[in-house]
DNA sequence: CTGAAAGCGCTAACAA
DNA sequence: TTGTTAGCGCTTTCAG
């Protein structure tokens, strides 16, 4: 009871309690806990072998956040991997075998795994992602605010003429900062060009960010300015700017998306908007234990903000310019 | 005893149970069981903050590797950072209340914590790295031989004047990957020009081969092809290499080391030598287990070897050039 | 070879 | 407010 803060107990016998569990260096049994209680102290993390095998460190950067936020709730986190492909025979163990109290997953995923584990009524949290026909609480990136503040940012360099290299359009945070993107320019006036709007890519990767870029060069006459949907895409969009001989931010200037740490490495370091990765994590954690400790059950979305990191991918227009 | 395979039973009820777990699906309870048998059935992953922020996943799939195969073994893993100095007071929860079977560490780390462990007996496996005066079962990767056969192959491409770009020289791995380069050298009766070997930087980043390469500058006469101890270096190198007004690989040829995404995607992308690093830690945790089981339980490091990975940053001396 | 029972360390329910 | 006890699901020991 002392240990559980429940229960009546006097402060004297509270106080021998303690002293007790001093001197003897004593430390409850975690599993016999768990046998008792039916509570594992265990949530899970999952993240599709995509995500994790990304070549920056974006979600497992989340993972830190939530293992983190984790110490101080006494759980521990499980972190696995699995196919983006749903198949009953590669669940994690932990599901399968209930030995976690709720579970988090991070990133885009098949929905027959969210379907599978809302189905056996464990707690579930998502980050950055929401399925389209499910209901479950997610934490999101604030993406048309942020695609918004990006684009306000290039329009107060004096910046007009202004391109969008997104991916997949079916790519819920896509749209969210294609969404930012539109509304800024709507609340200046300034029409939508529809070439210079990329967003029929594969995926939203390096690769796919150069070749959007290469399409865009396709346009009859070119923006001054580029937000790219995330990083990787300003990376690949840099490259293929270089490499049709153009200078950045001389001919261009170009502004990302989640502020990955190689986002810092590129020639110029590259403008971007940084996502509170570790923050998303440690949310999604104080998320889960309400539902599993049942207060607030509600499904609820929460909003993380962006901030914008000025590096030296962007530059001012000069009032002659347009 | 079916379950657990031990004990005699007849074949006939070890069928009976066999079709009884499987009607009732059922699972064995892991709590029940460790409250029984003391053993856990989790490892610890621990990895220094540092090592966890690194830009790329290098050691993040160090641990996919011991993820993945804990899976065959029954085996649930918890990741967890720890900072790089030695405090009581962030020790890992896992570990003040041994909710561990055993410890796996990668990357370089402060002895104290090694020190804390082994006074504790919980069996410990390290990976890259390998303290001065304790003696711990390692995972290491074959430094030599993959410097060696870096070396090896730009002799190969017909370059007789090679530098070599290393970080601080109190690492390590990067002391057998200079030490392989020796011995390449030596081999073919080069001498070794001191001035084109750097070895006094304070880390192993970018930066550091930024630097590095500048510092390199300042020889009398420069070499035709580099090695450098590790991706990240090298792509610093090539950074500066660029700066000055040279191109690669004509007038520099540089091979890294490691294999980090990113190495595909510089430009050129970069020849490299790949280290194993899934298999390293599913390795690691194998080692782990044969400890924790009793079996093997000698100290002795196991060596994992490289692989050379031919892009396009290196190339062919005509007969003509040195 | 099989069945029964004690006990792992904790919580929860109940009696004092 | 405190002390006692059953029982969580498993392994292990011992008797049949």
């Amino acid at each position: 009871m002392v240990l559980n803060n429940k229960g009546p107990v006097s402060e004297a016998t509270r106080q021998r309690v303690l002293k007790a569990i001093k001197e003897l260096n004593y430390h409850p049994y975690r599993f016999a806990r768990v046998l008792a209680t039916r509570r594992t102290g265990n949530v899970g993390f999952i993240l599709s072998e995509k995500h994790f095998n990304r070549a920056e460190p974006f979600y497992t950067r989340i993972f830190l956040g939530t293992e983190f936020e984790a110490r101080n709730f006494d759980y521990y986190v499980l972190l696995t991997s699995i196919r983006s492909t749903f198949r009953r025979s590669d669940l994690p163990r932990f599901l399968k075998e209930r030995n976690v109290d709720g579970v988090i997953i991070a990133g885009r995923i098949n929905d027959e795994w969210i379907r599978y584990i809302k189905g056996r009524e464990i707690p579930l949290v998502l980050i950055d992602y929401v399925p389209e026909n499910l209901r479950v609480p997610c934490v999101l990136i604030d993406n048309v605010e942020g695609g918004y503040e990006a684009v306000r940012y290039l329009l107060r360099l004096g910046h007009r003429r202004i391109g969008f290299l997104g991916g997949s359009p079916g790519h819920p945070s896509i749209q969210g900062r294609l969404e930012g993107y539109r509304k800024a320019l709507a609340e200046q006036g300034i029409p939508l060009r529809e070439e210079w709007v990329i967003t029929d890519l594969p995926e939203t990767t390096i690769e796919d960010g150069y070749r959007g870029m290469q399409r865009l060069f396709g346009a009859k006459d070119l923006p001054t300015a580029l937000f790219a949907a995330n990083d990787a895409m300003a990376i690949g969009a840099m490259k293929a700017i270089k490499e049709a001989g153009y200078t950045i931010p001389e001919d261009f200037s170009i502004i990302g998306f989640d502020d990955i740490e190689w986002s810092y490495h590129t020639d110029p370091p590259l403008t971007t908007m940084r996502v509170m990765k570790e923050e998303m994590g440690a949310l999604a954690l104080r998320r889960l234990i309400e539902i599993v400790e049942g207060r607030n059950p509600l499904e609820e979305k929460v909003l993380v903000g962006v901030r914008l990191i000025e590096r030296r991918s962007c530059r001012l227009l000069s009032s002659g310019e347009t």
